[in-house]
DNA sequence: TTGAAATTTAGAATCATTCCAATTCCTGTC
DNA sequence: GACAGGAATTGGAATGATTCTAAATTTCAA
């Protein structure tokens, strides 16, 4: 549960680089969120959160994977119009979601792979951020 | 604004196909959507459907929708939490929208990418449907 | 240590969407 | 043509994720 160092240092840098404070609040989510590297919702954050320490409101947690999304730490992944899940994984990748469990999966995006979608972009259009979500079957 | 039969057709066997009835509204609604095919959502639907004729309630409209998404003939389109919009283009594409004017584009997805990015999946990852969304800016 | 600014918090407010129960509309049958 | 049964439409209420608000607390640079 407690966060290495490096980790820590992190996301004391990148919160600094948009101009928040590393709070308690913060550092603990954070936490949780490293320790089960899967795709919770809010809720879900908010009821591990809460489990260990003396307690943090809902509004916080909202607040806190807001910062971490602009600060850049974590993306918010969507799926139609369900509860927006959170995702610390930094590297490129896309995500799949398995209609059976209503799991999400990472998907490792080679660079080549993103390159030639980049490239069927007109000119003219310049993107900053590509989404790709599968949806699925997991055998 | 009135649709072509061929069209006209299409709807009708889509929605046969699973057990929905074409009705006047289903009809006034699907030809709203192709007459301008940009992306709207609901509410602007609602507004460009009920400015011709004699009225229609927003239930209506969503359940409309609703039907056209689950025969086929239309995609629903999301960006993180905005409402849904949507979108009569059935060719395999992607969406890109410009952070400027919110507008929303399709990009055309030639199928030798389509089948790159499938190849990216593990071979237990079965995908039923991608979605590809860019976000950017449009000079 | 201190004070301004940022953060946390509980609860209210928002708003897209879904649900509900009551009419209305079809479609086929007598 | 009238009638029954099932689907569709409708206005309004309900839902539920998220955002807002305003007051209390915490952070941190000086």
């Amino acid at each position: 549960m407690r966060l290495k160092t490096a980790e820590l240092e992190r996301l004391r840098d990148s919160l600094h680089q948009v101009g928040l404070k590393p709070t308690r609040q913060r550092e603990h989510v954070f936490s949780v969120l490293l320790t089960r590297r899967d795709h919770p919702t809010v809720e879900e954050v908010w009821q591990r959160s809460r489990a260990g320490s003396k307690g943090i409101s809902l509004a916080t947690v909202y607040n806190c994977l807001e910062s971490f999304v602009r600060c850049g730490v974590v993306r918010a992944v969507n799926y139609e119009r369900e509860p927006t899940r959170y995702c610390p994984n930094l590297h490129p990748h896309a995500h799949f979601k398995d209609a059976a469990t209503g799991r999400v999966y990472d998907i490792e995006l080679p660079g080549e792979v993103l390159d030639q979608l980049k490239g069927v972009l007109p000119a003219d259009f310049q993107p900053e951020a590509i989404e790709i979500s599968f949806h699925g079957r997991k055998r």
